[in-house]
RNA sequence: GCGCCCAUAGCUCAAUUGGAUAGAGCGUCUGACUACGGAUCAGAAGGUUGGGGGUUCGAUUCCUCCUGGGCGUACCA
């Protein structure tokens, strides 16, 4: 249900609905079947373009009547006119829909920027989640393998689902479950003592290691027992040996130094980087609760819950080797969590492919008696593939984000260079075009989606793009300079006249409530959608309509409404994690 | 084999969660800078929503079958 609306007038056309509806209601002769604010506020809505500007689903009130619902919305619209006629808009029948119509742009876009206002910097903010933590757990790479265009994705989804919960109340936790623990390192481990050397790994760390890895998985191709080699590693890591541990280490540190160079590019930051390894010490007792509630079983040598009771197969949480799996400390991780921040919910935004291990985590937490298991939620997003392949590393088969962010700022740079010499920090400036590109392609789809690379997509600054909307912001900013001076305290709405005054300030108004949309789906696409249509209104007004002109008084005006649109843009923005930008 | 996901304009994606004439961008074609930024805007062309059946006032959306693709399915993460 959408709550007390910022859209134009909503309550007082709300509150006049409800009336409306019941009397209808009355006159078909049914009595006083008064349907309450809430339903009623469930059937309004912002009307498709070209059908005025509010609209009324007439389904559900016309089956309770019994009726058609074209008799309904033609009677409703009959007594609405008559028993409504001060309302600030005006309900017409349009076939089988009863239409609202703003009857004075003036007044409506005067009632949004009031509103704007009001609120201020805080404009768009609601507070569904006050006095509440959220746990977002994203980015979360594994440690030794280079940063690639698939790490990118839950990166920048979880970076903004930070922003868009806090924007709606929440108490936000960034965690970075680094990947430094696992078989993996055990891989590592055995590919350095027999291919390493100390003078690449420390020239060049990050290729080093992703040789490393990649070589390793191209022998183990021939010798399959590089993959028992790897597991005793690993298990030596974990009982604390000296050697590997050093190792193991030392891969992390480059590895850290690496990531944190792409974090500061991006501009994200997290709370706490509690990788996996952080859990070590921290497994045996959980295993204990577990066992305790008899939750436990050996099968194969290997220790599990056995979830087929809930078709979820098998969770294990220890091998036959006794070393740990990813299952066990993600379970760790849950609890350390409830304790430490008591969490409302727990986000895991982490590829759809593993899907299924978190269901089993889930339901592990929930067999052990635990209700904050109803908190815990996989947000899982598409693969990003490159010419037709899912992006591997083991393969080779990767895109490095930072070959990705320096051509697209090499040409931001070009094109500054070209259209707008002038500007203090061409550099700094290029860098957030490049990386507001990159960003953009993140979100520019559902999450649910599979993004196919392409170097022609990712180095696109025209329609649907980030430098799409940063250019516009920028436009924007270009013209209070231009107008110089403090934003007037008054101004005379009536001046408003223009229908794309009313629908960018309708549009504007939208904003928080596509917050709470995007916040309620954990989907930032909503957002990234919402302002390219935002800025495509801008830009179709702004070709069409002189905002600064001799007209003091209607300059005033229509400058205050840009300073909406330019707000709610660079706001919009920051919640994607793009850098708006005042020249480019 | 079993389970989950996907299929919409030439391409990449939307569609207020079951609602009005299925909309944007890219690409193609035609236009707009002696006015606030042309990284822009206006317009045109482009569709049997993979296919069949069903549910109902109404289906891109829900059910079923088929085709085509992806992912997962015990010691990787």
């Amino acid at each position: 249900m959408r709550q007390s609306s910022e859209l134009p007038f909503y309550d007082q056309i709300l509150t006049a609905t409800v009336a409306g509806v019941t009397i209808t209601y009355s006159q078909f002769g049914k009595g006083n079947i008064a349907p309450d604010t809430a339903t009623v506020a469930g059937w309004i809505s912002r009307s498709p373009s070209g059908h005025g500007d509010l609209t009324m689903r007439p389904f559900d009130a016309a089956r309770q009547l019994g009726i058609d619902v074209k008799t309904f919305s033609g009677t409703f619209c009959q007594v609405m006119s008559q028993q409504y006629p001060n309302l600030p808009a005006e309900y017409q029948p349009d076939g089988i829909y009863p239409n609202a119509y703003y009857k004075d742009v003036g007044a409506t876009v005067g009632d949004v920027l009031a509103g704007y206002e009001a609120a201020g910097p805080a404009y768009g903010s609601s507070d569904s989640g006050v006095g509440k933590t959220v746990i977002i757990d994203y980015s979360s790479p594994n440690i030794a393998k280079p940063f690639g265009v698939g790490h990118l994705r839950s990166t920048v989804i979880g970076n903004s689902l930070y922003r868009i919960l806090t924007k709606v109340g929440y108490k936000c936790v960034g965690i970075n479950h680094l990947g430094d623990w696992g078989t993996q390192f055990g891989k590592m481990i055995v590919a350095f003592k027999k291919w390493g050397s100390e003078d690449v790994l420390r020239a060049d760390p990050i290729h080093a290691l992703f040789d490393l890895y990649t070589r390793f998985h191209r022998e183990a191709k021939e010798h399959p027992e590089l993959e028992d080699d790897a597991r005793s590693e690993f298990r030596l890591l974990e009982q604390g040996d000296p050697e590997a541990t050093k190792l193991w280490q030392r891969f992390k540190d480059y590895s850290l130094d690496e990531f944190n160079r792409i974090y500061d590019i991006l501009g994200i930051n997290f709370d706490h980087h509690t990788g996996e390894s952080f859990y070590n010490d921290k497994i045996q007792p959980v295993l204990d609760e577990l066992d305790q509630k008899g939750l436990t079983t050996i099968s194969r040598e290997a220790l599990i819950v056995d979830l087929e009771a809930h078709k979820l197969g098998a969770c294990l949480l220890r091998k036959g080797d006794d070393a740990t799996l990813y299952a066990t400390r993600d379970i760790a991780g849950i609890l350390y969590r409830h304790e430490n921040f008591g969490f409302e919910k727990c986000l895991y935004v982490v590829g759809a492919a593993q899907a299924l291990h978190f269901q089993q985590v889930f339901k592990v937490i929930e067999l052990a008696g635990h209700d904050f298991h109803k908190g815990l939620v996989h947000v899982p997003f598409g693969w990003v593939r490159f010419e037709d392949r899912a992006m591997s590393t083991r393969e080779g088969n990767i895109i490095f984000l930072d070959d990705v962010i320096s051509k697209a700022t090499e040409l931001a740079h070009d094109i500054i260079l070209e259209k707008n010499p002038d500007i203090e920090d061409v550099d700094g400036t290029a860098l957030a075009i490049g990386v507001g590109a990159v960003v953009f392609s993140q979100v520019s789809v559902r999450r649910t989606k599979d993004i196919d690379f392409k170097w022609e997509a990712a180095l696109s600054f025209d329609g649907e793009t980030g430098p799409y909307l940063q250019y516009t912001h920028a436009r924007l900013c270009s013209l209070m300079r231009k107008y110089g001076k403090e934003l007037p305290a008054q101004i005379n709405y009536a001046l408003f006249g223009e229908p794309e005054e009313m629908d960018l300030s309708i549009e504007s108004a939208s904003y928080a409530e596509k917050i709470r949309h995007a916040a309620e789906e954990y989907e930032p696409f909503v957002i990234a959608s919402y302002l390219i249509n935002l800025a495509q209104k801008f830009n179709a007004y702004y070709q069409k309509h002189r905002v600064i002109s001799d007209d003091t008084a209607l300059t005033d005006a229509r400058i205050k409404l840009c300073d909406l649109v330019r707000f709610v843009l660079g706001d919009g923005l920051r919640l994607l994690g793009i850098t708006p930008l005042e020249r480019m």
